[in-house]
DNA sequence: GAAAATAGATACAGATCTGTCTACATAACT
DNA sequence: AGTTATGTAGACAGATCTGTATCTATTTTC
């Protein structure tokens, strides 16, 4: 395999793995066998398995933040509906197969020290999400876009939360409708 | 340390530190350290380490709510507003020094699969959350209980995420402003 | 095409994990 | 008081974890 692609195929599968068992019972071994790779090669790309998980969450937030604006963007022109289309793009994660809820929650629950790295990961991923719906609150003129974005924010956490353990796509639709109510208010 | 005491502090022990460090991270000889108490003992007790950890969620599980109860109950009497006050205890909940988010989305994050015990207890712990919401609604006569519970649901597991990363207890406030005005349509 | 960097395969070191075993002390119950 | 159950202390086994070292093969780059 090629140096070029080697980073991100040990990335995407480091981020899959990490989903499916957590970052403690994913180890090494189990990373480079499913990423068919030798652990040396791994090594040399990340110099420990904390700059791993650094990585990875780094590419899963990039990833998962673009997605989200792409999907947003192409389903609605209206600033106010892309608040609430936001929720589709939600119902569309939950029903893929590998959703286990937020990694980056997940992240904090195992690194939960505020001063851990993978912690900090966790907070500038939620800091990110919560500037682009204040990015969209703005463009849809809501003179307190910043408290629209954190109840649109607070709606997506829990709508995930809720999908998490019950195993099912309806919280974010169910959301979405709060969420409308809210806005109508 | 008598019998019928050394059972109820290892477990709260055990919960301090899955809570803390995580449940793959907090190890058996972090928990009896800790527990100042000899590794025989525990494993007398609990007799293996997922037994433990079902037995301390267990135990989270039926204390977290009792207390829930308890502040509600004390705090108001028209079942109305006992709805709004359960984000009070959130509040609370958020301020002291131990709390790291809630411990069984932490659980479900680290044991995913959907036929792991530990996830299953999570389930359990989300389903009786849900059952008191639905509880507190019907005694407040509401027609649509089901509905209204979930969203008072939905709300909570919201601040509980915000208010983990973000490391502040004003989530609990803000999602209990937007259950006001919910709850007023 | 040659030189330098990187990948593969695998053994290994050292730490840490869960769980067991042994030997002895203490508490509880008959 | 004496028997039984339980606690303490700590060594130990066996598995697993992260990370390193060695050596060969393959890519990349000049």
């Amino acid at each position: 395999m090629k140096r070029s692609e080697i980073r991100d195929h040990l990335l995407d599968t480091a981020i899959a793995l990490f989903n499916k068992r957590g970052f403690h019972a994913a180890g090494i071994d189990l990373i480079i066998a499913e990423a068919k790779v030798a652990k040396t090669t791994l090594y040399r790309h990340f110099p420990t398995k904390e700059a791993l998980i650094l990585a990875a969450l780094k590419r899963r937030d990039e990833f998962g933040r673009g997605e989200m604006r792409k999907f947003v963007e192409t389903r609605a022109s209206d600033p106010r509906e892309r608040l609430l289309v936001t929720f589709d793009y939600l119902e569309a994660w939950f029903a893929t197969d590998s959703f286990k809820g937020c990694p980056f929650i997940s992240a904090a629950g195992e690194h939960g020290e505020a001063d851990d790295p993978v912690f900090q990961a966790a907070v500038h991923h939620k800091r990110k999400v919560l500037a682009y719906f204040r990015e969209l609150a703005v463009a849809a003129g809501y003179g307190d876009a910043d408290d629209i974005a954190r109840e649109i924010n607070l709606l997506h956490e829990g709508a995930v939360a809720v999908a998490q353990i019950a195993r099912e796509t309806s919280s974010a639709q169910f959301a979405k409708k709060m969420a409308r109510r809210l806005l109508a208010t």
